[in-house]
DNA sequence: CAACTTTCTCCACTCACAGGACAAAGAAGG
DNA sequence: CCTTCTTTGTCCTGTGAGTGGAGAAAGTTG
């Protein structure tokens, strides 16, 4: 079938089909009162973006107590995928145009693979939820990955832990595989995007989002808009420094907060705790597995285990002094934790809004709010999403 | 006189107003150039201007190659007044409306004498740049007060340095006193206006400006704007912990960058120091003045004082890690150093240098300028009366 | 003095948009 | 069933913003 092929013609077309997408179905009285139109000039602008088939009138609203209005909505079959490349996994989705997930994906996977590899995995991942009948084709998609990227050309820079993506031309290559228009962001960005449209940040102008998983990194919103810094690297606090003269970490440098407090820094700690007996609860699990994660030490935790709880105290600890220097600079109106180790959940939170609200000045954090977030796994690939139909509801 | 009494009508001639005081004189041609409007717009709005008396038409410019262009520029008589509050003094300076400085005067005062004995002493500092015969009247004022400010309503909020200033109606009162219109906001905020107008910040969209004086604060510009924060307190990064278990600060944690690195800090290590037999020179000079400063400091290391320049590279790198922090988390394209602590030059500015690029992501220091900012004690003066102008040159 | 440039003005035409009149469609009440 | 009121949507005309071309004004160059 014929995928979406029309742009908004102008601003105000733009503007309705953000308003179609964000509020639903709506009718023009409805889209009236939110946009500053007149009642003629908006009918002109909905009739012509029925004519391009970018939304379509169906059926009837029940009466308000008068002439019963016509539905407006976004095209039903418009499809956008959103895609999450972590360090260890893949999150494909489907959404509709309302950003709505229909299917969802998840693959373990190394991006030290490399993009070809990756890309053939995202392909047939992608092949498989078309092929469940959820999309015939993709109108857009969003990528997200893990490390800086240059914004505009959609191109990784410089990524540490994807040796094998610098300067690769994620955009391009999947725009021409799969057909269709593709942005190409930082998975944190991303996120950030996601919890914005329909996570805890809703509403909010300027928060930060801080993902711990392998790594960690921080999605900056300032105004509404993500702010990625001169060469698209910022948010990078992974390789801030947390303890003066600490441990070594890969960027060559030591005490960096990634080295201390990580999905990745998690696990070899737990390691070390198990086999110098500090816990039975974390060495039967290595016995049992062969191996540990951020995942064995939550559940331990969850158990009860007290050298899993100290781990993950000291972990938000360190991370939420380094925020608490953030919160400082930036004075957000909020700040969500998300990613891999939300597992460890409320022990996690409490050591980072202890050290937040000890540090940080009293006028940053009288109303600040540090939140889990909302969306999970998900909001990767809702951000990712929401990149690209900005993108495409946007003036041509 | 009739002070400026109009504004803008349109956002076309908020454009032509701004580029007339960014770029001088111009002709209609060249303003046609650098505006996406037709010509005969262009004549439409600017014969509008020159009605309202903002801007006057006066002479010929000289020929390129054809006829000759009237010089149009912005009325000659409109002053703005420029005002900026340190802790230890005030700055007040008049400008023309392209906000170069025409005078400007410094007096030594204490904040904590609070707002009504400041603003006697700045009305008096005002009205003497009158009786010169700079100004026969303002048509704005801005004003930088060292804490953090409410934006809209122009009015400091719990500032840590300025007891009795809490919540007093500074723009309403100078307003009033004044009779024209005030925008206030934090110091570091106009320095980095000041520097981004006229300084070494031109051009740079994203960037961040340290200042170093008795306290230490950040202006932060994202996009070629300011950001202030949820709460106005963005870019407080004098309490950010930058040596664990560090020394007591005032506002009741240890460690605090301001504790161990500001004007204040270096007056009180150089007087230990001094008396406890380290630094002859320092010692000398402790007992002429009887009290020393930051100044003493700057020239002891001048001079060569091991122990000065020793204090200096202690302070430069304590400010360059957490400097390092802020440059991987925002990213920006360029860092000022500026403040009354910048008297210590280069051996700060390499301290602070060395940290930085060993600390922070190469990505993110590559092609990253670490300067000291050009304009000196002006910055704060030209920085409000940017801020005045960006006001009243916005649509009405 | 002729030919060419640059600057500025004038005018007619187009288009975006507002707002009123009115038609369509239903609810509420007698 | 009919009248009245409300809500929704359409049509039409007037206004003002803005464009682009023609041409006048005022130079330079050879």
């Amino acid at each position: 079938m014929r995928r979406m092929t029309a742009r908004p013609a102008n601003a105000h077309q733009a503007r309705l089909l953000r308003l179609l997408r964000d509020g639903g179905p709506n009718s023009r009285a409805q889209l009236g009162d939110r946009v500053d139109l007149s009642r003629s000039k908006l009918a002109v602008e909905v009739d012509r973006l029925l004519e391009t088939g970018l939304v379509v009138a169906d059926g009837l609203a029940a009466s308000r107590g008068g002439r019963r209005s016509h539905n407006i909505r976004l095209a039903p079959q418009l499809r956008f995928l959103g895609v999450d490349i972590g360090a260890t996994s893949i999150d494909v989705a489907v959404t509709n145009a309302e950003l709505e997930i229909l299917g969802h994906i998840n693959q373990p996977m190394d991006v030290r693979d490399g993009p070809v590899a990756v890309f053939e995995q995202v392909l047939s991942m992608a092949a498989k939820l078309k092929a469940s009948g959820l999309a015939e084709g993709f109108d857009g998609a969003g990528i997200g990955v893990p490390g800086p990227v240059r914004f505009p050309e959609g191109v990784p820079v410089a990524p540490p832990i994807m040796p094998g993506w610098d300067g690769f031309p994620v955009r391009e290559a999947l725009s021409q595989d799969l057909g269709c228009p593709v942005m190409v962001d930082n998975d944190v960005n991303l996120m950030a995007m996601g919890e914005q449209h329909a996570g805890v940040a809703r509403s909010v102008g300027d928060f930060l989002c801080v993902k711990i998983g392998t790594g960690i990194g921080c999605g900056i919103v300032v105004g509404g808009e993500v702010h990625r810094g001169t060469t698209g690297s910022a948010g990078d606090i992974g390789h801030i420094l947390a303890v003066p003269d600490g441990r070594p970490c890969a960027c060559g440098n030591r005490g960096c907060l990634e080295a201390h407090f990580s999905g990745a820094a998690l696990a070899r700690d737990a390691k070390d705790a198990a086999q110098q007996g500090l816990s039975a609860e974390l060495a039967s699990r290595l016995e049992t597995n062969g191996t540990l994660t951020a995942v064995d030490v939550a559940a331990a935790a969850a158990a009860g285990d007290a050298t899993a709880l100290d781990l993950i105290r000291e972990g938000g600890n360190r991370t939420g002094q380094v925020i608490a220097g953030l919160v400082s600079f930036f004075n957000p109106g909020l700040v969500v934790i998300g990613g891999g180790v939300t597992g460890l959940g409320h022990t996690l939170l409490a050591a980072i809004r202890t050290q937040v609200y000890r540090q940080s000045l009293p006028l940053a954090t009288n109303n600040l709010p540090i939140v889990l977030g909302e969306l999970g796994p998900t909001a990767g690939v809702i951000g990712a999403a929401r990149l690209i139909s900005d993108h495409l509801f946007s003036p041509a």
